[in-house]
DNA sequence: TTTACTACTTTGCTATACAATGTATTAAAA
DNA sequence: TTTTAATACATTGTATAGCAAAGTAGTAAA
């Protein structure tokens, strides 16, 4: 195992991302290559071989849905959803990622 | 794969768990028992055949050396210590660890 | 009809959290 | 003196998930 930035930085990365794409489209549709250029612009860093199998998975435990759409250049596009059920699931998260955060301020002190 | 608040939480603690290791030995030596009350009086839960294995490959990586003590009580214990590679390692982590909040903020607004 | 671009998908690898189990030391109880 | 309880360190096997790399396919411009 390699000890870089990067590194550890993706280690972190691991479970909050999951949080991430519901967050994200908690606020609205998106396809794979939107989401990832969101999360790019949010300085983090997600490729394809990721977030695919990641939509696939939250798609099949029903926190997801998606749709078919056009694209005005190129193929169709994958849109995919919140359900009901994802954004009960979001609030566990919400409050998870709350009591992370606390928990290193508290460890910090 | 179960869907429980446990889940969310177990997935979220990924890859925090090493910065919270050091973190914890930045602030004084200790061996696996008391990190783990430490841990559990910080909120996170966290096993011995996840810590044990997490502390050795820490070691081997050079973040961290140990000692043996005796024991008030009992067979004699491994303390931890922070290295100066632990140490530039944990600043690093911080870095990261910010990064991640910082993007949490942005992506949920 | 070939090239470029966009988009979705799959495969193989590696790392790691965890449950379960095992080993060992110490001291008190029987 | 043997057994039991408590403490502490360690290992094995399993499942999950991020990622690199390679693959498939639709659309449109050259």
């Amino acid at each position: 195992m390699e000890n870089t930035v990067d590194n550890v930085k993706s280690q972190m990365r691991k479970g909050v991302l999951e949080y991430c794409i519901l967050s994200i489209l908690n606020k609205k549709d998106a396809y794979a290559s939107s989401i990832i250029d969101e999360l790019k612009g949010a300085n983090m860093i997600v490729v394809e071989g990721t977030l695919y199998p990641l939509l696939i998975r939250q798609k099949n435990q029903g926190l997801l849905t998606y749709r078919w759409e056009e694209s005005p250049q190129g193929p169709p596009r994958k849109y995919y959803a919140i359900t009901e059920k994802g954004k009960s699931q979001l609030a566990e998260m919400d409050a998870a990622w709350k009591e992370i955060v606390d928990t290193i301020e508290f460890i910090k002190k």
